[in-house]
DNA sequence: CTGAAAGCGCTTACAG
DNA sequence: CTGAAAGCGCTTACAG
C-alpha cells in the first residue's frame, strides 16, 4: 500500500473540508455552485477556496466524474474547395486532444450556396442538446437568428472565421478582416509603383458576405494612405454574383475592355484561383495578383507564378481554436479572450511549402 | 454510491486481468515493461493488449502516478535582444498545460558571447537527473560534446532554432535555414528590379553559426536562379565579427564606399537592426532591407520603414513545441515528428500587429 | 514471479 | 441542508 503524504497536505478538496468543518461533499457543492448549502457554510468555504488558492485538479474531476460534454460545429461543407476541409481538421485535432476528457464532437456541414441548409443545420444544433457550438456565421441574418436563440437556452457559441458584431457570443477566432486588407493593399504596392488596381469581389451573395466588403475598405484605405504622397494608384472595383468559370471570364473581359490599363488584382478571398485561370489564358498580361487563402488550386498558380502573394487565414488553428475554446469555458471553467485575431499570413511561392492551409 | 458500469467493460486493465487471469499488478508490469514477469504470462497479456486495442488513461496513470518529470532547456539568455525570451514563454506556456501531469521545469540560460557559458550550463543539465532536454546547439563543438552525453545517458534531446545533422535528437524544431534564405531572396527580389545586394552577416563567430551561412547560401540560390533570365542583380557580401555598433558602422562605411550603388540589404539574423540604424542616420539613402525576427527594435524600423521586411521564425512556437514534444515522446510515449519546420513568416508593417514573435 | 489492497483527488448517488 | 462511502482507471509498495 502507499504511504500518504502528509508534509504538503495544503490544497485540494480534503484539506478545504478539514479546515471548514465540513465534508467534502459539501465542498464539492459549492466548487459547482450547486444548491443544497447554507449561506454561511458556502461563504465559509468560498473564503477559504480564496484563501488557499484552490485550483481544482482537472484530471481527477474528469476520471471521476462520466459527464460528457458535447460540442457541435457548425461550418460550410468543402464541396467546393479545401478551406472548410482544413476548419474541420483543426476541429478535430483540438477534439483528439481533449477527447479523454470526455467530450464528443458533432459536425454539422452547411452549403455555402444554400441558405436554407443552414437554418436546417442550425435547427438541428439547437435540438441536438449540446453544450458548446463552434460556428461560422457565413449567412448573416440566418446566423443571428440562430445565436439570439442559443443565448435564450444559454448555450455558448464561438465565431470563427468572421465575426458578428453586436452578438453575445464567446469569442471570434479569425481575421482582422479591415486589416487584412490593409495588407492586400501594401502587397499589391510593393510590385505596382504606379497604375491601376482592379478590387474583385466573387460571391453569390455579396450583401449577406459583408466580410468581404470589410476587406475591401481596408484594401482602399491603405492605398488612399500612399495616394497622399503619390497619388499614382487608381482603384476600380468590380462585383461578381455569377460564380460560374464562364460568368467569371465574361465579367472580367468586361472590365479589361474599359480598362486596359489594369496592372494588378486584389481579390477578397480564395475565388482568386478563378480570376488566375483567366489571366493564365491571356498569356500577354503580366499583372500582379493578389488573393486569399491556401487552397490547392491557389497554390498550383502560385507556384507557377500567375499569383503572386497569397494571404493565409489559417483555417486549421480557427477549426482547432474555435473547439479548445469552448473547452477552455465549458469544462475547465477559465476566462477566454474575446478577441482571437490569427495572424494574416504572407504567402509566395517560396515559402508555400510550411504552411499547410 | 455509484452504479458500476458493467455494460461496456471492454477495455482497461481489470478487463486484460480478467481475460489473462492474472491480477492488474501484472497487467501493469507488462504496459510498462517492468521485469518480473514470466514470459508465457507476457506473451498472453500483451497479445490481449493487441487484441482489445488497449490505450492506457493517461489521466488515470497521471493521477495514480506520484513519479515528476523534469525537462530542462539549455538556451541563451535574452540580455541583448528579446528573441530568446520568446522561446523562453514558449516553453513555460507548454509547461503549463501539461503541469498538471506531473512535469518540472528548469531552464538553464547561456551567454550568447561565452562559449564557456555554456559549458557550464551544458554540464548543469547531465548533472540534474532529468528525463529530457531542449536546446538550442549554438556552439557547434560544445553542443555536438553534449549531446554525445545526453545520448550515453540515454536522456532524450530536442533541437530548437538551428540543428546539428547527424546526431540522434529526438527532432529539430525550427525554421528550414537554406530555404529562409531563398525566401529572403525572393522578398529582395520583389522590390528591385535590378541593381546590388548586400548580404551582411553579423555574429561574434561566424564559423559557430554556420546556421547563419546556411541562410546566405538560400538566399544566393534564388537570387542565382532569377539571375539566369535577367542577370540583373549583383550581389556583395560582409561578415561583421566585431558587433558594437560603432564597428558595424565602420564596416558598412567601407563597404559603402566600395560600391556606393548597393541598393538593397539581407541581414542573415536579427542584427538587422544595427543595419536599420545606420541606414537610418544616412537619410539620403532609400534602400531595400530585409532581415529576421520580430525583436522590439526591429518592428520599430519596419513601422517607421527602414526595414521592409522582416522573416519571422516563430521563437514562441519553437519554446512550446520544444517541450511538448518532450511529453509526447517521454510521458505520453508516442511517436514524435522528427523534423519539425516552422513556417517562415513573412512580417511587413501592415501584419506585425498580429504576430507576437 | 504474482496478487491483494490502498491510494491519487475528485464526483456521485444515497441516506438522513 | 449535510455526510459517509463507493467509484473513476490506473500505480505503488508490500507480502508472499
Amino acid at each position: 500500500m502507499k504511504k500518504k503524504n502528509t508534509t504538503q497536505e495544503l490544497s485540494g478538496v480534503k484539506e478545504i473540508a478539514r479546515r471548514a468543518n465540513v465534508s467534502i461533499a459539501t465542498v464539492d457543492r459549492v466548487i459547482h455552485n450547486r444548491k443544497g448549502v447554507s449561506d454561511a457554510t458556502r461563504d465559509k468555504i468560498n473564503q477559504i477556496i480564496e484563501e488557499i488558492g484552490f485550483q481544482p485538479n482537472i484530471l481527477a474531476s474528469r476520471l471521476a466524474s462520466k459527464k460528457i460534454n458535447r460540442f457541435a460545429v457548425l461550418i460550410p461543407n468543402a464541396r467546393e474547395t479545401d478551406y472548410w476541409e482544413a476548419h474541420r481538421k483543426g476541429a478535430e485535432r483540438a477534439y483528439h486532444e481533449i477527447k479523454q476528457y470526455g467530450i464528443q464532437l458533432e459536425l454539422f456541414l452547411f452549403d455555402l450556396n444554400d441558405k436554407q441548409s443552414f437554418k436546417t443545420q442550425a435547427t438541428a444544433v439547437l435540438d441536438g442538446a449540446f453544450h458548446g457550438v463552434v460556428l461560422a456565421p457565413s449567412f448573416v441574418d440566418e446566423a443571428r437568428e440562430f445565436v439570439t436563440a442559443c443565448e435564450l437556452r444559454k448555450l455558448p457559441f464561438v465565431f470563427i472565421n468572421s465575426d458578428m458584431p453586436g452578438t453575445k457570443g464567446l469569442a471570434y477566432i479569425g481575421p482582422h478582416l479591415f486589416k487584412s486588407g490593409r495588407l492586400g493593399g501594401q502587397l499589391v504596392r510593393f510590385g505596382l509603383k504606379q497604375g491601376k488596381v482592379l478590387i474583385v469581389n466573387i460571391s453569390k451573395e455579396i450583401d449577406a458576405y459583408h466580410h468581404l466588403l470589410r476587406k475591401e475598405e481596408g484594401f482602399r484605405a491603405y492605398i488612399e494612405e500612399t495616394n497622399r504622397k503619390d497619388n499614382h494608384i487608381q482603384i476600380e472595383k468590380i462585383d461578381i454574383t455569377n460564380t460560374t468559370d464562364k460568368a467569371i471570364a465574361d465579367a472580367l473581359t468586361g472590365c479589361l475592355k474599359q480598362h486596359p490599363d489594369i496592372a494588378a488584382f486584389f481579390v477578397t478571398n480564395s475565388r482568386v484561383r478563378n480570376v488566375a485561370k483567366y489571366l493564365d489564358r491571356q498569356s500577354d498580361i503580366q499583372s500582379i495578383l493578389v488573393g486569399y487563402d491556401l487552397i490547392a488550386e491557389n497554390v498550383d498558380f502560385l507556384k507557377k507564378g500567375t499569383i503572386d502573394f497569397l494571404i493565409g487565414q489559417k483555417p486549421e488553428e480557427q477549426g482547432y481554436a474555435g473547439i479548445t475554446t469552448l473547452f477552455q469555458h465549458v469544462i475547465a471553467g477559465k476566462e477566454v479572450t474575446k478577441e482571437q485575431y490569427m495572424p494574416i499570413d504572407i504567402i509566395t511561392s517560396e515559402n508555400v511549402a510550411f504552411y499547410k492551409n
